[in-house]
DNA sequence: AGGTTTCGGGAGAGCGCTCTCCCACGTTTC
DNA sequence: GAAACGTGGGAGAGCGCTCTCCCGAAACCT
């Protein structure tokens, strides 16, 4: 470093105006003449001027950026978001809401205690102007730490009771619901499913939804198993599935990976999919496309509630928004191969 | 915004000494008195005191950050990069050198035309002290234009001639030599390769190197296809291959996912993998491990060249690097059950 | 004892920018 | 023609911090 670029001092002096003037032209406020405008742009040209964020932020208190944050408690943290397309989405749906404000995106992970405790002390300090944050476990404590120092946080999934920032979330009850309706509606009667993580957010939603859809049908009692979101977990679960209840017809898990996890078992196990047991996923990730069969999934409009949560936090920062405003999505279900 | 928290100057009054001294405290520079350091401490405690980092940054012209820019040309940008666990594993080698010396890690990612010029905007304003880049693509402008910019950058794999910046790299043509070693010397003298796409940086280092050693053996024509380092393009090459030269017996692939759809086509087909055709991949991702039959393949260190990635940055940062150290990392054969 | 280091603290000058004032100069209005 | 207004430019006060300089007191030498 050490390296000094050139100034708003040198502009001025070089366009014979005053740092002003200068700063009006960069910034593209108040009314400057012409003339005088075309002469600073030259002079910025021919100097190679770029302004200094660190002086701008100092006065605005703003970085003009904002963070996009993947926090998780446990361990392999990167190796999952990395190779979970569901981040991704998120990523893609993130983006050209941020670029069209011409927002810096960062993307931020908090992949241990250590990393948590400097990320919260980097954005305290104003390494950001807000976070939109992605928890992959129900009990991060990450959430409420950014909401504690004050910092404008919109999340992906509904924040834990009391805490006060925005949200956008899916009706996951509703999904699991058509999920139910969907294997009742084709005949099966003796359906199980492979549920969330406990620790995961959604984690009693998709199976309370799930239970409650066959309960009106008179189904009482569903085998559950609970996976981890990966293809192996859903292979492990659909063992177990089969082993303690040999005589279910359909499964329903909690996510893509996990369903194609148990189709996979399934095959192997010389049991047709879907003749004889039916599987749905959830999510609708390249996964279910990817995945033989093709998966009946429920589809989350990720992109989408990404997007929205980019949204609520941008207009949280123009003060068009209150702190706590939220989005919740309806989801489709997308009927393939596996049922 | 609007709100603005305690100053130094608010520790200063509160502890009854200057703004001198609770900066050096506060930075751990020249020796402070015990007490009146314990004092200075409480009273950061108690008002709730956070430096603020654009102040700090402004004189210091250091911001604790470092970039990890990951770039790509193409489209479909996140889904390669959330899908691919390579990644994953540089972040993995990075994140810990750089959270040992507290720097905070940012994620940059270049996706398109407007995100790389916001992107270098963004760098040259002093958004980061430096860049670590993973290009994707060989001829991808951003690592040119960080260098431009006089941002300090360490590449992962070679930089293009001229571009002055540090960079890690795997001796590639070594690796392809590792694996036309092994399979001449299982009896394999049919060998074909599936290779990388003409845009990637290690384009044809590997496919050379392949060539060269079997050329040692008499071995003067191999065949060829390109894949897009994905599972499906292997596929598809592998169909190719299969087509027009249906006598091989060997198959080197450019990376795992590739080998990992050469091998799934290939028993699709009926053909027996190792029996009838070997299959090699490239890098020793988990994907290798996880496809049936377990790959072959020539092991990258990724993480321990990201590690060595971040330590010339950090290195070049405190002045004690030059701009253009460098750092080849040796492959290592790892033989498992598809040779 | 006088001189010289150390040591621990304060004063104050910026870092480069934004933004509120203020002023000079038209242009309109009655 | 004087008062009111609008328009475009400059002056200069900070934003919160670091860091060099300076200064007084205590500790160390001959």
């Amino acid at each position: 470093m050490g390296y000094r670029g050139p100034t708003l001092e040198d502009v001025a002096r070089e366009a014979g105006v005053s740092r002003a003037t200068v700063s009006r032209v960069v910034n593209g406020v108040r009314n400057v003449a012409p003339d005088i405008q075309r002469s600073v742009r030259e002079a910025i040209a021919r100097i190679g001027y770029t302004p200094n964020q660190a002086a701008r932020s100092l006065v605005t208190r703003r970085t003009g950026t904002v963070a996009l944050v993947l926090c998780a408690t446990g361990r392999s943290f990167t190796a999952r978001v990395f190779s979970d397309p569901f981040f991704g989405r998120v990523v893609d749906g993130v983006l050209p809401v941020l670029r069209r404000r011409a927002i810096q995106p960062v993307l931020l992970v908090a992949e241990s205690e250590q990393a948590r405790t400097q990320l919260v002390e980097y954005l305290r300090q104003g390494g950001a102007d807000g976070a939109l944050v992605v928890p992959l476990d129900e009990n991060d404590p990450l959430p409420s730490m950014l909401v504690a120092a004050g910092l404008p946080t919109v999340l992906f999934g509904r924040p834990r009771d009391g805490e006060r920032c925005g949200y956008v979330d899916l009706d996951n009850p509703a999904g699991a619901r058509l999920a139910a309706e969907h294997l009742w509606a084709t005949g099966r009667r003796r359906p199980a499913t492979i549920a969330a993580p406990v620790t995961a957010p959604t984690a009693d939603e998709r199976l309370d939804g799930f239970r409650e859809a066959l309960a009106a049908h008179g189904v009482t009692s569903v085998p559950v198993v609970r996976g981890r979101f990966t293809v192996d977990s859903g292979r492990r679960a659909m063992a177990r599935l089969l082993k303690d209840h040999p005589g279910i017809d359909a499964v329903f898990a909690a996510n893509d990976l996990m369903a194609q996890g148990a189709c996979q078992y399934l095959r192997e196990q010389g049991v047709s999919v879907p003749g004889e047991v039916a599987v749905v996923g959830f999510d609708d990730s390249v996964a279910a496309r990817k995945a033989r069969p093709q998966l009946t999934t429920v589809r989350q409009p990720v992109e989408r509630m990404a997007a929205a949560m980019a949204t609520l936090l941008v207009e949280q920062l123009d003060g068009a928004r209150s702190e706590t405003a939220s989005k919740v999505f309806e989801p489709v279900l997308v009927v393939r191969d596996s049922t």
